[in-house]
DNA sequence: CGAATTTGACCAGCGC
DNA sequence: GCGCTGGTCAAATTCG
């Protein structure tokens, strides 16, 4: 849980008007009953980062983050044995209880699709004030304290929903994100100074590591972007390190990611995304450039590593191992965060912060959540119609690589249903090492075929 | 050999 | 002003 100090930070960024959107899942069981935050998140396209990006910047996000977020499906599902790997969907999962707000609201755990800002409803596609909306009144004190969010993509049908008891899995309490220590610095780059209001986006996902443990080999889904590390440092406080990377797809990128676990839970991961991508998605094998090196095993193994900082604190993983799980992980986050709320990763947060979206939000959960949540909650994007809207929005998405993808289907996408299939985006995760599952292929392989 | 990772050093912001 | 801490750089190392 977050500190005193920590809280006083985060709030004090809410007012400020800093922080301000949080998409988590996991963590919720954490929060209990408090759970709050609502937000929907909408899955961007995945051929467009580009578009999602400025979709974002032109409502409320003005920093974009042009995303990780956008394309994600939770490979961990997998490595987590999630009933419903890949998109979801229970039941009540599926797109018909997203229309019930009642079924969002009572469970804390569940992703919320929240009603659409008035506002916001206005402009056919917002993306993120659609994302994104806090409840006010519960505002997460940490993004690992709200509520899992999920949203989905705007192309797929039945967006998964994360239920609660999904979210718990791993047993993860919930991460802690110590916001109080994000900022986004470029010391070296006169253009950027470290501000705490910059935008980010805290991701807390559940650590595959476990059930990616090396032993049982590893699993590096790869995130669409390009991610290459540039640095990794002992965080105090927290016996794990935490990853710098940043986006390797272009080089003039400013788009960087952090990923350190959860110093209250280990099993949970915490990916900072901060600064937006400049470019449009990778191409393939720059995307795969990345993070293909990461999801080699190959020199995991009894490698003892220079870093020792964390090597007391790492006894069952050798603090080599632990970095490249931390890589690898980050790879996964991203997809997840990108798409993942969905279904995917039990435990999938996205904190993002921006101030207009937080006035927003604010006002949406004096109107709208007044008294509890759930009433009258519509899910925002979760109808054609709206999915259209979005694309639309997103850029008039020429013949992108996605609808190529989702043209052709997945190939791990297997017993999902027949609307999600085609547009499941998650099955493309780029499971590199982890062959046990039918996600492996995916990935590359679509892109390949692109 | 090219690309990615590792890791110590450097720098800047923040709190005391 | 000083020290602590976090973020980035960049040379060395490692890997495919």
């Amino acid at each position: 849980m977050c500190s005193l100090s920590e809280q006083d930070q985060i709030m004090d960024n809410y007012h400020q008007g800093d922080l301000t959107d949080i998409i988590r899942a996991s963590g919720s069981s954490m929060l209990g009953e408090s759970a709050v935050a609502t937000n929907t998140w909408q899955f961007p396209s995945m051929d467009n980062p580009e578009s999602f990006s400025s979709a974002m910047d032109e409502d409320s996000n003005p920093h974009g983050f042009g995303d990780p977020f956008s394309s994600m499906r939770d490979p961990l599902l997998h490595d987590i044995n999630m009933p419903n790997s890949g998109f979801l969907k229970p039941p009540e999962m599926v797109s018909p209880s997203f229309e019930s707000a009642g079924d969002f609201s009572s469970n804390s755990g569940v992703m919320y699709a929240a009603p659409p800002i008035e506002d916001d409803l206005k402009r056919p596609c917002n993306i993120f004030t659609r994302m994104l909306q806090i409840t006010p009144n519960k505002l997460p004190i940490s993004p690992c304290e709200s509520p899992v969010m999920a949203a989905s993509p705007p192309g797929i049908k039945n967006p998964g929903i994360i239920p609660s008891d999904m979210i718990s899995l791993n047993g993860s309490k919930g991460c802690l994100v110590d916001n109080s220590a994000m900022q986004i610095s470029s010391p070296r780059n006169p253009g950027i100074k470290r501000r705490k209001s910059q935008a980010k986006k805290v991701v807390c996902i559940p650590a595959p590591a476990a059930a990616n443990s090396r032993a049982g080999g590893e699993v590096v889904p790869s995130d669409l972007w390009a991610w290459r590390k540039y640095g990794q440092k002992p965080i105090k406080g927290s016996p794990y390190p935490r990853g710098y990377y940043r986006c390797s797809s272009s080089k003039g990128c400013s788009a960087r990611k952090q990923v350190e676990r959860s110093r209250t839970d280990p099993n949970m991961l915490v990916i900072t995304y901060t600064s937006e991508h400049n470019h449009p998605w990778p191409t393939q094998r720059n995307a795969l450039a990345g993070s293909t090196r990461s999801s080699q095993p190959s020199k995991n193994n009894n490698v003892t590593s220079k870093n020792s900082p964390n090597s007391q604190n790492q006894k069952h993983i050798n603090p080599k191992e632990e970095q490249k799980e931390n890589v690898n992980d980050s790879t996964v986050p991203t997809e997840l965060s990108g798409g993942l709320a969905t279904g995917a990763t039990a435990a999938t947060s996205i904190k993002e912060e921006n101030e207009d979206k937080m006035d927003r939000q604010l006002e949406f959960d004096d109107e709208e959540f007044g008294d509890g949540l759930g009433h009258g909650y519509r899910p925002s994007m979760l109808d054609a119609n709206q999915a259209d809207d979005f694309f639309a929005d997103l850029g008039e998405l020429d013949a992108d690589p996605l609808d190529l993808l989702f043209n052709q289907g997945f190939p791990g996408d297997h017993g999902h249903e027949k609307g999600d299939k085609a547009l499941d985006p998650f099955s493309l995760l780029d499971w590199s090492d982890n062959n046990n599952s039918n996600n492996n292929t995916s990935f590359n392989d679509v892109k390949r075929g692109l």
